[in-house]
RNA sequence: GCGGAUAUAGCUCAGUGGUUAGAGCGCCUCGCUGUGGCCGAGGAGGUCGUGGGUUCAAUUCCCAUUAUCCGCCCCA
């Protein structure tokens, strides 16, 4: 019988994988580390379905994002209803913030989330169709203290995991206007350019020309390498609040690094973008991207909402933690209860009680010798073990064992719990 | 969506047109009848990714297919 594989571009997380990042407990304790992250922030956790309405997503990334026309997860459900499974999280928690009318006019929301998201395209390493992004979406303020924050709260995520040789580049793409006069700028530049082009990429290219700058096609990048950065068309008040937010991070000693090139995938940003990049894993550099949306709330049929977010890919920020060999072992038990087959019983209320205490203990289900039973003892990485045999019984006594010295030595029943505590220290 | 490489034990990988396909690690048993790690001996585990073709004979050669990896694209 042909077996069954996880399907192409997925991959299952479990305890002792062959690759470290995929071992269950670097996902439990990232998630874990970000939960405690953006507490020390006040962000609450939102959840909403992992699939929407596809003009959720049609809608709010934007007819000429690539994800939007190419990569999505989209079905016809039993009610003939378009659905689609979240190529991004933004677009959806928007949709639930507007639905509840969780960020009425003047206050100040702040969510995050760790969720997969779903994309079909090529698989490559670190390049999923099934990933999982965590992020934070900070709503209500057009302060260039909140850009600032959410920059640094993702700058501080990676540190407190530890990962090291990140860039953050930073780029505004302005507003409605300016883009458009530098839109003309970029099409006339990357004229001769674009005539090369079939259709269908020309089509999307002239939709929205930004992206034409981080091309990595060199010929376009000559064609375009004097061109004056978008920063110089920003309108009055969004050259100063660009400013403000790097005066910002300077101030929080955050560094970054101007990238005029930086535009984002998805056709929902507007003034501050900024991407965070890694050199460590190939084509896949980018490890988080996040910016400015003023405008999707109302895009979205809600009312205006300042907002700005970020996404950061879980992959790749373990994948990056593995290269630098960051990623810890997974946690090892207290306690192994060792028995003989008179004592299984005892031994058994012995593991609950110790477990009551708080200590993370285990015994062996199968009766199997005392050799056997002090292997897995040994390969469960306990620090001590327990041993209730007919001897300790008669003696009502357990005999506690140091798995490290092989020191040794009886305890009475009663007192074990302490004993254990003492030699844990 | 395009180009290239790869697929042999749970993992990392050797190998061959010809009887029973190997190693290291891991796993199990025993040496040690109540004591793990180190050492030694033994053992389990493979339809050689799948389907078709060439051949007296295919894990090996050819084609297709699927998956993985790398680059492009896209992005997390």
């Amino acid at each position: 019988m042909e077996k069954f594989q996880a399907p192409r571009g997925t991959f299952d997380v479990y305890p002792n994988a062959a690759e470290p990042w995929q071992r269950s407990h670097s996902w439990v304790e990232i998630e874990a580390e970000f939960r405690k992250h953006v507490a020390l922030y006040g962000y609450g956790d939102i959840r909403t379905p992992i699939f929407e309405e596809t003009e959720v997503f049609t809608r709010s990334a934007g007819d000429t994002s690539e994800v939007v026309t190419k990569q999505m997860y989209t079905f016809k459900d039993k009610g003939d209803r378009e659905m689609t499974l979240r190529p991004e999280g933004t677009a959806g928690y928007v949709r639930a913030v507007i639905d509840h009318n969780l960020c009425p006019p003047g206050s100040t929301v702040r969510l995050a989330y760790f969720t997969p998201i779903f994309r079909y395209e090529r698989p490559q390493k670190f390049r999923y169709r099934q990933a999982h992004q965590l992020g934070v979406e900070l709503l209500g303020s057009t302060s260039p203290a909140a850009d600032a924050e959410v920059i640094e709260l993702t700058v501080r995520f990676y540190e407190r995991l530890g990962l090291k040789g990140i860039t953050v580049l930073l780029n505004s793409i302005g507003r409605d206007e300016c883009r458009a006069a530098y839109r003309d700028v970029i099409l006339k530049k990357a004229e001769s350019y674009l005539k090369d082009q079939e259709a269908e990429d020309r089509a999307r290219m002239e939709r929205n020309p930004l992206r034409l700058l981080d091309s990595k096609d060199p010929a376009l990048q000559q064609l375009l390498s004097d061109i004056p950065p978008i920063t110089n068309y920003l309108e009055e008040t969004g050259k100063q609040q660009f400013e403000e937010v790097q005066a910002l991070l300077s101030a929080a000693g955050v560094a970054f690094t101007l990238a005029p090139q930086i535009v984002r995938g998805l056709d929902y940003y507007t003034d501050t973008v900024f991407e965070v990049q890694s050199n460590q894993l190939g084509a896949q550099a980018s490890l988080c991207g996040g910016g400015r949306y003023d405008d999707l709330f109302k895009r979205m049929g809600g009312q205006q909402t300042p907002a700005v977010g970020m996404a950061l890919g879980v992959e790749r920020a373990l994948g990056v933690l593995q290269e630098q060999e960051l990623l810890s072992e997974a946690p090892k038990l207290d306690l192994f209860v060792v028995y003989t087959e008179a004592t299984k019983a005892a031994a058994f209320l012995l593991t609950r009680a110790m477990r009551a205490e708080g200590f993370a203990c285990q015994t062996d289900l199968d009766s199997r010798s005392l050799r056997a039973q002090f292997r897995l003892a040994d390969k469960s990485g306990a620090r001590l073990a327990l041993i209730l045999g007919e001897d300790e019984a008669a003696k009502g006594v357990v005999k506690l064992r140091d798995l490290a010295s092989g020191d040794e030595k009886d305890v009475a029943r009663e007192a074990v719990g302490d004993a254990v505590r003492q030699s844990l220290k």
